[in-house]
Parts: C-alpha cells; structure tokens; sequence
DNA sequence: CTGAAAGCGCTAACAA
DNA sequence: TTGTTAGCGCTTTCAG
C-alpha cells in the first residue's frame, strides 16, 4: 500500500508537496502537480485516514447508539442518519444497547473519546445523570427523551402533546373506554405519552380507568399482543386502544383479531412512529407520525455545531409530528 | 485528555511500563503496577484506539455495506452481525448503498483500504467482476448471491432449492396457478428463486405461464402491492403467489384485500426472509426462514479468518433454510 | 512555492 | 523487569 512517501519519491518531490496535492492546496507549481498527479495514478495511492485523523485529531466517526435495530423505528431512523451523517462528511458507527443500561453505558465507555468525533444516543433505560460521567468529553446529541434540565443537546417531538392529539381523535370518534399501552416505569417517552392520554381524556371528560392502562416492558409485537390479550379479559373491554409505537399496535391488532374482535369496528386502534410496516398491515394502521428525516437533520447538525463550538449553551430543537389516519379508525377494509 | 506520557509522568515510570499495565502484561513490578493502576485512575486515562491502531496497523472496524436499512431482512441481519462483531472485538461501521451500482462502489471505495479491517457485503446492483478492482486488497465476505466463479469468501442459502420448496409447498396445497412476484433482469438471488419456481412448477408438470412471472425492479411493500395489482387485472389471475421476499408478500396481501380476494383462500401467499413483520401480519405470512443468525456468524468468522489469513482459498458456506407455514396459505383467520 | 523536521499517541525492538 | 527510542502515515510549522 502506497504512502505519501512512496508517491514523493516516485515524482522526485517532498511528501509536503505530495500532501499538498492530495489537500487540494492551490499554490503548486504546475509541472509538479503534474508530476505528483500522474505518481498519485501508478501507485494508486489511497490516504490512511487513521493516520491522518490522529494528526488532526479528529476521526470521521460518529456513533449511533439506540436499542435495536429489529425495531422498524429505530431502522428507518438509523437509514435517515446515514443519510444525514453522509453530507457532513461523517461515518457512522452503529451501535445496538438492546435497551439495558448496561449496554448503553458500555457502548459510550468502549468506543472511548477518540475513535469518534462525537455520538447521537436515543436512550431506553439511561437515566440523565448517566451522561455527564459516562462521555466526558465527547459532543452528544440526545433523542427522543426530553428532559429540559439536562445540559445536553437534544431533539424530539412533544410527546405529551402527540399523545394527547391520538387520543383526542379517538374520542372525537366516541369511543368511551380507551385504553393505553406501553407505560413503562422508567421510560421518559413512555410517561410522556401517558400524561398525553390522560389530559386528552379529562379534556373529553371521560374517567381514567386504571385496569384499561397497560403496561408493556419492551415495544414489541409480542408485548403489545400480551397487552390486548390481558385487556380484553377484562370484565369491560375498551373499544379503542393507544399504543406507545406502531409495533404495540401491530400486535394488540393481532390479538384482537385472533379473538374474533374487528378493527376497527369494535376495536379502534392508533400506533406511534408511523412505520412503513403499518401503512401496509391489515388493517393500515392510524399512528403519529413524527417528522424522522426531520430528526435526523436536526441531530446530525446540533452534533455539527457542538463539534465545532463544545462551549455553545445545549440546545432542545422540538421537530414537528402529524397524525396519520388510516383504516384502524376508519371504516375502510 | 491524559495520555501514555501523563500517566507515566504522574507515576513516575516510564510509559512503557504504563503501556505494559494497560495491556496487561504479565510481568511488572507490583509496586509499580500500583503506582501506574493509581495514576490511570486519578488521570482518567483511556487509550487513543487512533494512536494504537495506527501502529498496529488494523483498525477495529469492520464495514457492513447493504441496500438499506428500511427493509426489515437487513435491519434484522444488520443487529445480528453488530452482535457477532462484538463478540470478534470489531466495531460495526453500516453503508447504505440504497442499491445503485455506485453507492456500492464509492462506498467501498471511500472508507479505503485503511480505515477498516474488512467489509461483509450484500450486494444488490454490484456485479462480481467489480469486487476485485473495488476493494483492492480489503477482505471480503460476501452475502446472499451465490457465485462459485468468484474468488471471494460467501455466504448464503441455497436459493434454487429455497424457492422450489416454497412453491411445492404451493403445490401440494392444489394450487395451479402460481405466480412470483420478484423477478429481476440483474439480480442473481432474483434468478435463482426464480429457478427454483420453475424446477417446482416442472416437477408438479405445471405449464409456466410468462404472464404469472411479475417483474419487480424494487423489492419493498409497494412493489409487491402493484405486481398484485396487475397479476389480478389479468384474464385468469393466480390462485397462489411466491414473492422473492416478505415485503413483496406484505404488499401482494394488501393489494388482494384491497380488491376483496381472500387470503389464503382465493390467493395462497408465501414470501422470503422471515421477517418479525411477516410473523404478526394479519394472515400471518408463510414463508422462507433463512438462518439469519447463521448468516451473521457464518459471515463474521469468514471475515475473521480471511484477516487472519490472506492467502487461503475463498470459501462457500451454504447456511440452512426452512419453510415456516403459517396462516396465508392455511385455513386460519 | 517547496523541503526538512517535528510530532499526533501508541507499541515493540532493543538495551540496560 | 523497565527505560529509551524508533517509527506507524500524516499534517504542519518554519525555513528557505
């Protein structure tokens, strides 16, 4: 593998001059540009970037740490980031925290401070005072979770208020006992949406009923089925239902359906993430639809800009959400 | 950021020494090791991976270059291979090629020979001939596509014989008009499924209607719902369908619905990949089970060895299959 | 405009 | 057992 110094003897130059062709420098004399060119083509030389990063001190690596990448939200999202990374010039690392702290926090301590130029972090279980210790030093764009008090930067939607417009439109459909699931003891997300539900429905005038919010410990299909199995059990069942993310709904929609319970007819049912997945499902799925390409940009920037001013106070950028009405509140197929 | 140098100083040793404790080398003087155990703590000390890989010359990185990460198959293939990286000690850097020929290319090409130790790749648009000029002297596993004339490490399932599985299943259900949804004038995996359709239908002594093999430039949910669509426009549609994959399905099924026709029991659908998606969809989707975790491993340790050493002879490794049959292509609801 | 040389932080050969 | 030192390949003063 050809290096610098390689090209410079080939061309009968300095590697100063060989760096200053590969940089892009403008003032070099012609012929030997020329000559550094045309060493450059035979040897095919390729810059080590590692070399070349730990001069400059910086790596071309950003992290991406999110739970799971089985989870069709996160995947989508990992996708948009790619993108964004891309035009900024950044490679991202991806790495997957199965939802334990454990896993988030050794992900942030392994790749340590100088093999990436800083982290975009959608956190599960980690609690906000985690980060201070955890990453000292390294720029972090947080996501999801919003916690005002934390000096770290951070995007989302607001979740309160996109919890509160789902079930809004599910009263407004008049449906009376409405049920939640995914509440979670320690998800920031989770007690967001919760608090959603329940202003949507004291706005309605319509009681909180304990038995009819479900409790989900992960976001998977298989949870949200248990859930709606559990809740048409009951003694009273709900007529609707919302869900924490589109992969709870798929799977309480499953559940419903196996028993003989029809969506959306008895059964009206609205989602969270507006997965491609749910689009597509029988029925297509009514779910909030936050703005992910949206998120994306918005971290990948903020990361840009910490980056490169790290005293610059932490910023929230709160990025917009539709709801997506599909045939689950609907009379459609 | 405290460095080798630091801690030496601080504890009054050498940085060797310092260098010795850090890498756990056996053979250093208690007292020392106390002294040098005390100062990384005290100065926080993490190594500089740059720094260190620099000087061995690898890197800790592996790439994962695939179409996308939107399409459940990768998403899912992608977890499994960051959890087999990690336990090779190998960070995961993911590349989207979105499917073009030159995402492939200058994907490859711009990570350069020296940032990463190898790359596992899914092709989709690339043709062998370019691995070799692509990544000169980069180890390589390939997935998926099945090319014994390629002087490349590979892994994947055999998909001649996945496929006429699939479709014999189809068969022996009574169907006799079958159609696939999936073909594809450049994709390899498209041309064996699409064989193992035609051994199938052969072996059942069914004519192969042309009309009954739809084209499908892209593989996702939409695709599949408008090879649907135009398969049931035609004078006698199918009464069963094998889609190249479950989004295809996911899609087709929705198309069928969509116009009234019963799945299983006007239309029996069977996809590939078995994704989570296919698993909660409502019929529930038969279909081909690679052994996705098989995969990763098969693909991780290839890679590991194919670093190791350079010059043994490319291997095949053909990971197991089995055909998951479930709702779409049975009674149930 | 270009060359020589220092040094990013680390490992390893060689000495001591 | 530990210290000294030479690089890994690159960028970047500093001279010239």
């Amino acid at each position: 593998m050809a290096t610098l110094k390689d090209v410079a003897a080939l061309a009968g130059v300095s590697v100063k001059t060989v760096s200053n062709v590969v940089n892009g420098y403008a003032f070099v004399k012609p012929e030997n540009r020329r000559r550094v060119e045309e060493a450059l083509l035979t040897t095919g030389y390729r810059p080590n970037l590692g070399a070349r990063n730990l001069r400059r001190g910086r790596t071309g690596f950003v992290a991406l740490v999110l739970p799971e990448l089985v989870v069709p939200y996160f995947a989508e999202l990992a996708g948009l980031v790619l993108g964004a990374a891309q035009e900024h010039e950044w490679n991202v690392l991806i790495e997957q925290t199965l939802g334990t702290r454990e896993g988030e926090r050794d992900t942030l301590a392994s790749l340590g401070p100088h093999m990436i130029d800083g982290a975009i972090v959608s956190p599960e279980a980690l609690e906000a005072r985690d980060f201070g210790e955890l990453a000292p030093g390294i720029p972090v764009v947080m996501l999801g979770e919003h916690s005002v008090d934390l000096p770290i930067d951070h995007v989302g939607i607001d979740n309160v208020e996109a919890a509160r417009v789902a079930v809004a439109h599910l009263v407004a459909l008049g449906r009376t006992r409405i049920a939640a699931i995914g509440a979670h003891p320690h998800r920031g997300t989770a007690a967001q949406r919760l608090a959603g539900y329940r202003i949507a429905l004291a706005e309605a005038g319509l009681p909180v009923h304990d038995e009819l919010v479900a409790t989900a410990l992960n976001y998977h299909r298989r949870d949200g089925a248990e859930a709606m199995a559990r809740l048409l059990a009951a003694d009273s069942p709900p007529d609707a239902v919302f869900c924490f993310n589109d992969l709870l709904a798929v799977g309480a929609v499953r559940a419903a359906v196996e028993r003989g319970v029809r969506v959306p007819s008895d059964m009206a049912v609205v989602g969270f993430d507006n997965t491609e997945e749910g689009a597509y499902s029988v029925p297509s799925l009514t779910t909030v639809a936050p703005d992910k390409a949206a998120i994306a940009r918005a971290a990948v920037d903020l990361l840009r800009r910490r980056v490169e001013e790290p005293e610059r106070p932490p910023e929230h950028v709160r990025t917009p959400f539709s709801l997506e009405i599909r045939e689950s509140t609907r009379g459609g197929a």
